[in-house]
DNA sequence: CATAGTTAATCAATCGATTGATTCGCAGTT
DNA sequence: AACTGCGAATCAATCGATTGATTAACTATG
C-alpha cells in the first residue's frame, strides 16, 4: 500500500502535490547539508514550488525538517517491518537473521538519502530525534534485547545491554564511518567489502564472542 | 611541555593572547553547533575579542575552523601518544592494552568538546577531515592492524580490516551514540556503564570472538 | 616614527519569515 | 447554463534580522 505512494513520491514526474514534493526535496537536501546548512530557498527551488508554500504547509523550516525526517523513516522502513520470527526458532538463528536484516536495512535502502538523514539526526539529536528513536531504533533495540535474553538466560541486564551495543556498534560503523575508513585505507580496499561479506563477518564475530560459533582463526576462513 | 600551554589555554584567566582565546572558544562552539550552526560573532564574543580579529588571525571562518579542529586534536592527544609496547609482549596483551587505551582516550579526554568536534568532523568529513584522519585516526588504525596481523597470521587483509572495524565500531558506539542510547533505554541504565566496565566488556567480547578468551556465557560473569 | 594589534562601524548578501494579491476549482444559487 | 461565493493553493515582493567579510581609524608598544 505505501509502496505505490512511495514510488510516486520518489519518481520525478512533476505533479504530485507540492507538499509532497517539498518533503522529498527537503529530505535530500537536509540529508546532504544538515539543518543549518540547507536553506528553505534551495529546497523550494528544487521542489519547483514557491518559497511561501513552506510556511503554508509546515509552518516553518523546523516543521518541514521534522516531516522530512518522518518521511525518511517511512522510506527506510520499506520492505515491511522487521520480520517476525516463528516462536520455535532457535534464538541463535533469530540473532543471525536479525543481524543480517539490520545490515541489509542499513546498506540497501531504496533511498540512500533517507538513511543519511536519520544517521545525521542520531549523531546530533535535535527536535526530530524522538521520531527516529521511537519508530525506528527503539523497536530494533527491544527486539535485539529480547533475542539476547533468550539466548543468554541469567545474564544481568547491563551485560545484555553492552552485548547489544557491541552488535549495533559493529553494524553502524560501516554506515557512519565508511567515508573516514576510505580516507584511512585504500578506498578500493574498503569498497570491496560488500554487504553480504560485512553481514557474514559480523554474524560470525558476534556468535563466536557468545560461544555459539567457532572463533575466528586463520584456518577457519574460506 | 604542551601540558602547561594547554593548561593555560583551557584556564579561564583572561589574557593569553587573543588568537588562542579565539581558538579555544571556536573549538567549544563548533563542537556544540557545527560549522554552519556557529557564527563568528558568537565565537568572538565568547572569546572577548573583536570580530575583525578572526580575519586578522585566520583569514576567514573556515581558517578558524581548521585551527579549532587541530587544537581539538592536540587536546585529545594529551597524556602522550599511543603507548609503545615492548616488542616481546604477547600480541594478545597488546590488543588488550590497545582497546583499553582507546576507550580511555575516547571517554576521558581533558576536554570533552575536543572529542565532540573531532567526532563531528568524522561523521561529516569537511576540509579539516584529513587533519583528524592523518594525525589521530590513521596512526591508531595502522597500529591496530599491525597487532591483528601479529595475532592472526595468515589472515587475508580484508578479514583483518573487518575485524579492526568490529573493534573500532564497538569503541566508537559509546562515544557517538550515547545520547541516542539514553533515549532508547533508561538514562540511568546506560549511565551506569562506566568507562572501565565498557572497556572490559569490549576486550572480553573481542578476545572471545578471536578465540583468545572464553566466550561470554551466563556463568562466566561476576 | 613604524609596526602590530585592536576597535567600532559598515558592507553586500543571504537568511527565515511574512504579506497581500491572485488564480484555481468547486460548491450552491438563480 | 451562467453566475456567485468561498476556501485552498500559489505567486511575486519584501520584511527585519543575521550572516561573513571588510574597511578605516585608533592605540600601544618597541
Amino acid at each position: 500500500m505505501p509502496s505505490d505512494v512511495l514510488a510516486e513520491l520518489i519518481s520525478d514526474k512533476q505533479p504530485p502535490d507540492a507538499k509532497q514534493r517539498l518533503v522529498v526535496a527537503a529530505e535530500g537536501i537536509f540529508a546532504e547539508k544538515g539543518f543549518d546548512g540547507a536553506s528553505i530557498r534551495e529546497i523550494s527551488t528544487e521542489a519547483g514550488v514557491n518559497l511561501a508554500s513552506i510556511k503554508y504547509y509546515f509552518g516553518d523550516k523546523e516543521g518541514l525538517y521534522i516531516e522530512a525526517v518522518k518521511f525518511a523513516h517511512v522510506c527506510s522502513s520499506e520492505g515491511g517491518p522487521l520480520p517476525e520470527f516463528p516462536a520455535d526458532m532457535e534464538p541463535i538463528d533469530k540473532l543471525r537473521l536479525f543481524i543480517r536484516g539490520m545490515v541489509a536495512r542499513m546498506h540497501g535502502p531504496a533511498r540512500p538519502s533517507a538513511m543519511k538523514l536519520m544517521m545525521r539526526e542520531m549523531a546530533h539529536p535535535g527536535k526530530a530525534a524522538h521520531v527516529v528513536v521511537q519508530e525506528f531504533i527503539q523497536p530494533m533495540a527491544f527486539r535485539l534485547r529480547a533475542i539476547l535474553r533468550e539466548l543468554l538466560p541469567g545474564h544481568p541486564e547491563s551485560k545484555l545491554l553492552m552485548i547489544g551495543f557491541s552488535i549495533i556498534g559493529q553494524v553502524l560503523y560501516y554506515r557512519q564511518n565508511r567515508p573516514i575508513s576510505e580516507l584511512i585505507f585504500d578506498k578500493a580496499q574498503v569498497d570491496e567489502l560488500g554487504e553480504t561479506m560485512v553481514a557474514d563477518h559480523i554474524v560470525r564475530f558476534t556468535l563466536a564472542a557468545l560461544g555459539h560459533a567457532a572463533p575466528i582463526t586463520a584456518e577457519s576462513t574460506p
